[in-house]
DNA sequence: CGTATCATGTAACTAGTTACATGATTCA
DNA sequence: TGAATCATGTAACTAGTTACATGATACG
């Protein structure tokens, strides 16, 4: 029953990755904003104020020649904790994609094992999507009005792309065990 | 510059298609929450109340044995002229997946050409996406940590299917250039 | 007769956007 | 000096969720 994605959470995670500034991080996102849709600074500059309260966060105003000057926010040990303590929980059963998405930015923060879990519960989701969707353009061929089958097409085409990223996906990361930065995010360092 | 898609014109145009109920509407969406996500009731109901009261649309009780009675909406013709007044509007540059989604169950209310400009307005934008996210991955190969790698590769892949599946479309759009439902939901009728 | 599903609704809250404002730096 | 980009911020608003409440019908 895991809570939708704000973007508290996101942003936490995406500072965890690396020191940023607001400005970083949503350019940042906007460059996937097809696809998770990116903040406006309305609701980013808040959100780092508030992290920045809670102490999951630190700033510092960095100066810069011929630019003006960021303020840079890196995580705390209790930020550290906190953002484990959201990627561990479970996913809710039908996560949408834009959620899925979030999470994958998200994933180095997850042991080795629980990026596996994580991508096998995504793959018998989307599986069942899939059979559903065929089932749907198949039956409504004829009768059923063009927009919804053509949208039932479009996820149906989508939800098969995403079958085959992931069984790809999860063998690649069956050969080769270990990519280092998969355990370093991560203070569990899990077994292999 | 066109807004965002609230719920408001997608039940709207759901009502369109056909005469429905708040409940089937949320069961509707719900088979496609992994896409689109599904409103909750508590903005669902109060939607449709805000719609009559605006005269978008009408609603009728409708008992029926064996089940409790259902609120049947229907659309109006005022409705219909706010509806195709919203899908005329041009999509914003960046549309997210789930916009564009959205806009596609709403197609049948779009002209034929209308619908295919939507069509390869949405290729050029994924083409951009796509060119990007490539060069994300190859330069960013071994540097990276695996959290945005793998986000990235993901994104790849359903840029690529959502390329293949836009192209296959427009050939078959192009090919059975009339599927009656496209002109029957507009009262534009507009020329082959 | 209690529980499950169907079906509708509302009130309190939260998350988010829009629109504005500020200021530094660069470039024409 | 005026416009463009970089960078941060806030206040007012809107859209949305969560949590609750109601009631009908069916099933065991």
């Amino acid at each position: 029953m895991a809570k939708t994605v704000s973007i508290r959470y996101l942003v936490l995670g995406l500072i965890s990755q690396q020191p940023t500034s607001g400005y970083d991080i949503k350019r940042f996102l906007k460059s996937l904003s097809w696809l998770v849709g990116s903040p406006s600074f309305g609701s980013l500059y808040p959100t780092l104020h508030a992290l920045r309260e809670e102490g999951l966060v630190t700033v510092e105003v960095a100066p810069r020649q011929d630019k003006p000057p960021r303020k840079i926010y890196t995580i705390t040990d209790a930020g550290k904790q906190a953002l484990r303590g959201w990627t561990d929980q479970p996913v809710a059963a039908e996560t949408s994609l834009r959620t899925f998405m979030m999470r994958l930015i998200l994933s180095n923060n997850l042991s080795y094992t629980g990026l596996i879990t994580h991508l096998q519960q995504r793959r018998s989701q989307v599986t069942i999507c899939q059979v559903t969707l065929r089932q749907m353009v198949e039956s409504l061929d004829e009768t059923m009005d063009s927009g919804r089958r053509l949208a039932f097409g479009y996820g149906l085409a989508l939800a098969t792309a995403e079958l085959a990223w992931l069984d790809s996906t999860l063998e690649l990361l069956s050969q080769q065990p270990l990519p280092m930065e998969v355990v370093k995010g991560n203070g569990v360092t899990s077994a292999v």
